[in-house]
DNA sequence: ATGTCTTTGTGAACGCGTGCACAAAGATTG
DNA sequence: CAATCTTTGTGCACGCGTTCACAAAGACAT
């Protein structure tokens, strides 16, 4: 398939074809009127413009269940990110090898960074040591951080931070899942919409009605600060699930 | 600290304060004016509207180094999510304990998603299996799917998908990073500002010049599409590095 | 060479989220 | 009880991304 449309393209991503050509107009004019786009070339424009034609070095911190997978991930080469290095905190990961790549220590975490130049990092360490462990990357060189410790990394300007949370990936599914259930129950009974802008009342309030609606599992007790809750909802007041 | 002022959450959150404040008020009216918000019913409230205050069974399908590690992780727990069952396809996998948890065989899927009301479902296999997975648990009442495998799964509608891609997330921070080089660059020389609506030319021309910039990887080689790329950039064609 | 047909590139309109600014509410003080 | 002060809730305007719609470009047939 020497040529795509934008239609044929914008199908297969799901998108509009006019966004689609909008976006390719900011590459340049790289179409071919009444053919398309040469795959081959756009491949290449497209690649070169996110820098995927260079090779990028970047370091894994924190190599415990989740960075020893990242380690172990081909994903990354495919797509032009080079595992330069592995470090732990742990004196006793040091040498250790992890995916064919022998471990090392914080300790030396400035001297990779630098002898490697090494722009972009990877924070896989537990929630407390990520900001701590951003600073010292950033003072190393880094300038781009992945950040998947549930924390909020505060960061000089002109570092980019970007956060992986699973919890939070989770928590939108079930709260689509939620209104979801709450449809299926107000379309059956008579229960109030469960959207958002009503004041309250529907999905939780009946939430057992819906195909696989699961057990509640915090109920709302009668609480110190009841006072306060009386006045606004009918709900009760609770021990808190949000903060992690 | 029994009240929070919008002005205070949204510090620290880093958003403006009358966008916290417009949100809050979808969920209702729960603040009290010349005070602020009541912490514990405030967390609540937006527990409950995000589906926190439920039980949420989960099953995680291909437990490989990504899916060991989700099992592992004791985050899910925190926010209201059970992880249900793991389940995979390797006989050799079968029995076997992850997490302190029994991995249970592809075959029983079916059962296990009915028997344990599960509605969500976590994908960790390979991309080539992803879609036939996402098939099955389909069928067997999953509506909400993270998808971690590195394809767009195509599903019915009333079905959510969110797909983490870690290759993406990589490449949208070398893309930044891409650019920081290429501005200063520019500021350092004469070269053309590497803005993506300019033509082309800046970043990828010149990438040498920055800090910790990487050495390139793929040189653009005089190929076969060269008709079509003479026109268009001073660029050459090249061997595409972005299809993983 | 002329005409037709396909597909790009983009001006213009639309819709939505964001932020401003302020009236209203309520607490607090005198 | 009145005055003052704080902070909410929200109408309104702005800006940006998305989408529509179409003229222009170019391939291809006649
Ligand atoms: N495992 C998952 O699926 C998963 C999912 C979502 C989020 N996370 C988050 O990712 C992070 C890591 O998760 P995990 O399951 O791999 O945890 P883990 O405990 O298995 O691994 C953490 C690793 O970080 C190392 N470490 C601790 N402090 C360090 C420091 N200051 N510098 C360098 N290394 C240090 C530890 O030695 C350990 O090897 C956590 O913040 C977790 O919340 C994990
Ligand atoms: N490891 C990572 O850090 C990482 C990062 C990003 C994306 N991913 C993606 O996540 C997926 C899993 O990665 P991984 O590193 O854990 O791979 P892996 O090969 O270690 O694990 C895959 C597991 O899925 C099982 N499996 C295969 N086909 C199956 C099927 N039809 N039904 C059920 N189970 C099946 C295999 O038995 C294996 O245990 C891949 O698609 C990968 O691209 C992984």
């Amino acid at each position: 398939m020497p040529t795509v449309s934008s239609e044929e393209l914008a199908a297969a991503a799901g998108v509009n074809s006019a966004k689609l050509r909008k976006d390719f107009s900011y590459l340049g004019s790289y179409g071919t009127r009444g053919v398309g786009y040469d795959v081959e070339y756009l491949v290449y424009q497209i690649s070169r413009e996110l820098g995927l034609t260079q090779d990028w070095p970047v370091v894994i911190v924190g190599i415990g269940n989740l960075g020893a997978a990242l380690a172990n991930y081909g994903g990354f080469s495919a797509r032009g990110f080079r595992v330069a290095a592995l470090i732990d905190a742990d004196p006793a990961m040091a040498g250790r090898p992890v995916a064919g790549m022998p471990v090392q220590h914080t300790d030396d975490l400035e001297k990779i960074i630098s002898e490697n130049g090494v722009s972009i990092g990877v924070i896989a360490t537990p929630a407390g040591a990520a900001q701590q462990v951003s600073e010292r990357l950033i003072a190393a060189g880094v300038t781009s951080i992945l950040n998947f410790a549930p924390t909020v990394l505060s960061v000089p300007d002109g570092v980019d931070v970007r956060k992986v949370d699973l919890s939070i990936e989770l928590q939108i599914l079930a709260f689509h899942e939620q209104r979801k259930a709450g449809e299926e129950a107000a379309a059956a009974g008579s229960a109030p919409a469960p959207s958002a802008p009503s004041g309250d009342g529907g999905v939780a309030d009946a939430p057992g009605g819906a195909g696989a609606a699961p057990v509640a599992a915090v109920e709302p007790p009668a609480g110190r600060a009841a006072a306060a809750l009386r006045k606004n909802g009918p709900e009760g007041e609770v021990p808190a699930v949000m903060p992690a």
